[in-house]
DNA sequence: CGAATGTTTGACTGGAGTCAATGAGGGTGG
DNA sequence: CCACCCTCATTGACTCCAGTCAAACATTCG
């Protein structure tokens, strides 16, 4: 994938990098930092849709569909790789596996949203705030971007808010329960995971079978 | 893609074809009839991800990352072309646009999903079956399944409660609210859409930029 | 014609939203 | 060094949209 990197780009905290309904000729694979997909309704609503974390690819959908469902704007400073639009063919032409493995990228994407789709429908606040957590934890784990329970989460509360469908002042509500069960905590953009499998369980989410990612 | 078929199924109304974390050596492309794709929680809510419609294809995420998100079941008797798993990655080896296109319906599932969930978390109920019934129109629409306002919808309201994170009896009123401000009709499992214009001004959906389809 | 399933209605409840004020940090400029 | 300001977190009081409960209708179907 490096060789069709047309170069880097570093970002500083708040800068919009993708826009909802725009095709963009560029794509990114972000190596620092973090940031927020969401979308805007015309009311002003905001959903943010998820967590962008290092490795995390930006922008599969102005890439195959041309158009971005999405927006996406980085949380921190972040450095990212970009690459063009149209190297996406030629990488695609260059392997058949790579379409594969791109598509992989989509369906895993979408396996997150429906889960997400299924927590702002059907979980309780205290449910889905206590599955972010779980969620956002085994993602950073998995990323090595966290261990021991302590993770980086340079996010505000009305980001999670946005995230879940709640109230800012229902979600401070709701963490400060997590908090004061000594379940969780959350400070200074750090957040500390006491106690993954009581919020698994609270958030209904299963913890075992990691996914695999295929060998190809 | 005939060259891969495996045979036809034909299920009735009611029959589950793919299960939830479940990895289905089968594929499928919706023929006739429709259903719900949905996933269930510990507790026993369901969300309803979205409608299965003619032309549909079934079990992207279990061929490509072994592993559905969801369930689908069909709602009428249904048609189905049945593919075997491996032959996905015959068909993909075959030519390399085949991955690109795997990954573009993969992106359109995604869009879209990004879409609902914005519904849930941030419309309101009028706006979110609003909202619904738009998408669901113009996308009967688009397959040649509606015309002149008028669509098969073989869904109870249990359904559109589940799809829209709303209770069933809230479900009901609302959509009473807009059957009596003539916007639509619904009744025998047919729906009738009055004033599409004003149902996507309530739901904030826009109109414009219908999204082609590459032909597979 | 009953039984089952789905729709509609009304009354009441409650979880989450809104409003508003206070507190806590972190910068920044005098 | 500290006063001021701005952003974000926290808390309390009150409201309301949507949920729950329950009963009445309506349809379908064996």
């Amino acid at each position: 994938m490096q060789r069709f990197k047309v170069g880097e780009l570093v970002v500083d905290a708040g800068t919009p990098i993708l826009l909802q309904g725009s095709n963009s000729p560029q794509l990114y694979t972000a190596l620092h930092g973090m940031g927020l997909r969401y979308s805007l309704l015309e009311n002003g609503e905001r959903q943010v849709i998820n967590f962008v974390f290092p490795g995390d690819f930006l922008g599969l959908q102005a890439g195959l569909m041309g158009e971005m469902g999405h927006s996406v704007e980085a949380t921190t400073k972040m450095t990212l790789c970009v690459f063009d639009r149209n190297s996406l063919w030629s990488f695609i032409k260059s392997e058949p596996e790579r379409g594969f493995e791109l598509a992989w990228l989509a369906a895993i994407d979408e396996h997150f949203m429906g889960d997400a789709l299924t927590t702002v429908g059907q979980r309780t606040a205290i449910q889905a705030v206590a599955w972010a957590f779980v969620r956002v934890y085994l993602r950073a784990q998995a990323t090595g971007n966290g261990e021991d329970g302590n993770m980086r989460f340079p996010f505000k509360q009305r980001d999670l808010a946005d995230a879940l469908g709640l109230s800012l002042v229902h979600t401070n509500k709701t963490v400060g329960l997590l908090k004061a069960k000594q379940l969780i905590g959350w400070s200074g953009g750090n957040v500390q995971i006491h106690n993954l499998a009581a919020l698994a369980k609270i958030g209904m989410v299963s913890l075992d079978g990691p996914k695999v990612r295929p060998i190809m």
